[in-house]
DNA sequence: CCATCTTTGTGCACGCGTTCACAAAGGCAT
DNA sequence: ATGCCTTTGTGAACGCGTGCACAAAGATGG
């Protein structure tokens, strides 16, 4: 998972379950995909696997929106992509802007998944003043000083933060302040937004390490013996006073715990 | 959520459960911050501040990895900071290659997160032959016919996937032939991989799309109920199919540009 | 050594999300 | 119509994750 939300307690919009919004999108993709190919119909338990999710689960997700299948049939493609777009609020046109203009902004401002979702870039913005008047993906980089004035003047909600860290929060206050309610944040930092202010967060790095933890895991597995059910073993283990951290540089010693084994893929 | 696991139902690994593993990242990010200005221990009520998160989640948390604090005072960062890297298989060395190389795979190249992380990329792949011996982020860009034969020699077993959609699964099906057992993918497609392969995805209008149900969902909310609609003519059409969708369109919702006309499915 | 104060570690309860399993609903053939 | 067959929609059970609230543990000061 590259993201979650920041702060609120996922308020069950509509009587729609947070998890569920989460996967419409993922849905429509596979709708979408179907509409093109001029597929009419599709039973739950297609489109379940063509979203890679479980079909009883794709069942219940749509009873949230209404019952919008046929019994012994299925449901009508072009009928359910319009109810999920409708209800995602992809009907309407949202403009939005990317701040920071670097290598990642510059591959979001050229990311066709957004146009064809109903997303609109409005301005791409850059703090570096050397970037401005440039063409990236078609538009001109506009200078942070209009951030406020490009946002009231297209009505712009959303924001995309993909600057450095340290400028984030920064950044982050003037969307706010300029009227901004929705932001995803690509910078590895946590931003601090008052209430009414929803925030996804993507990291590219924190994907990565879960993925290692996971790759570790396997690579103990297959070298090490070990019986699989050992619950909590190493607690005692477990030195009382703060001992000197080893640097946790590229020494892939094992730690202080002596009982774990030094998982090191051959 | 940017992402989430395809398949495989949370295997607990060693205990810890999935919700932790993805937060160690975020604690670990924290913790780095703090050693770098050498603050020496921390409180469970700090550092989760800090990380965006409840005290009480984080010390249940860390309740997972072993006994790591001290009462009364807190935890020492640097040890902490090995300890979580320890766990999340960070103390070693992990090669991954980058599939891919257009707008967002050269965006990951040049990503600074990664190699602070224990991430070393051993190479960027692409299947443009014009691409091939270009630099990005001062490496050279290979060929896909290469793909297998760095992937052995490297020891890499995990991929990044940043390719267009429609080559995703091949190179998906190449990756995990030639030993991968752990891929990052960017592209918008499910990958269907064989047990024991974990896939994470990142899909970046997926989140934009989340949020725009929320926004149009705080639209609704401030504005009179008013069945408003769609600018968007793709979508307006609507088949005549299910005549009996009676709880269609209940909802008000108000566009970035104010008032907009409604558009009901007819 | 003892009292006090701080902060951890966790038992417990609750709510959300997932999955199972099946009755109800509709199509279709006869 | 009637009966059979397919697939939806959902009630109910279960498990995971979260948050509360507090006892235990250790530091600190006298």
């Amino acid at each position: 998972m590259a993201t979650g939300r920041t702060h609120r307690p996922a308020t069950r919009s509509r009587g729609i379950p947070e998890a569920t919004v989460a996967r419409l999108p993922l849905y429509l993709r596979a709708l979408t995909a179907l509409s093109e190919r001029s597929v009419p119909t599709v039973s739950s338990e297609e489109l379940a696997t063509a979203a890679g999710v479980n079909s009883a689960k794709l069942r219940k997700d749509f009873s949230y929106l209404g019952s919008y299948g046929t019994r012994g049939v299925g449901y009508d493609v072009e009928y359910l992509v319009y109810q999920i777009s409708r209800e995602l609020g992809l009907t309407q046109d949202w403009p939005v802007v990317i701040v920071g203009i670097g290598n990642l902004g510059a591959a979001l401002a050229n990311y066709g998944g957004f146009a064809s979702r109903g997303f609109r870039v409005a301005a791409l913005i850059d703090a570096d003043p050397a970037m401005a008047g440039k063409p990236v993906a078609g538009l001109p980089v506009r200078h942070t000083d209009e951030l406020e004035s490009i946002i009231s003047d297209n009505g712009v909600s959303i924001g995309v933060i993909a600057t450095p860290a340290g400028a984030a929060q920064q950044v982050c206050d003037r969307l706010v302040a300029a009227g901004v309610t929705s932001i995803l944040n690509f910078a590895p930092t946590v931003l601090a937004v008052p209430e009414g202010v929803d925030v996804r967060k993507v990291d590219l790095s924190i994907e990565l390490q879960i993925l290692a933890f996971h790759e570790q895991r396997k690579a103990g597995e297959e070298t090490t013996p070990a019986p699989a059910g050992a619950p909590r073993a190493d607690l005692a283990a477990r030195p009382a006073a703060q001992p000197r951290a080893a640097a946790a540089g590229t020494s892939a010693r094992k730690g202080p715990d002596g009982e774990v084994p030094a998982v090191m893929p051959a």
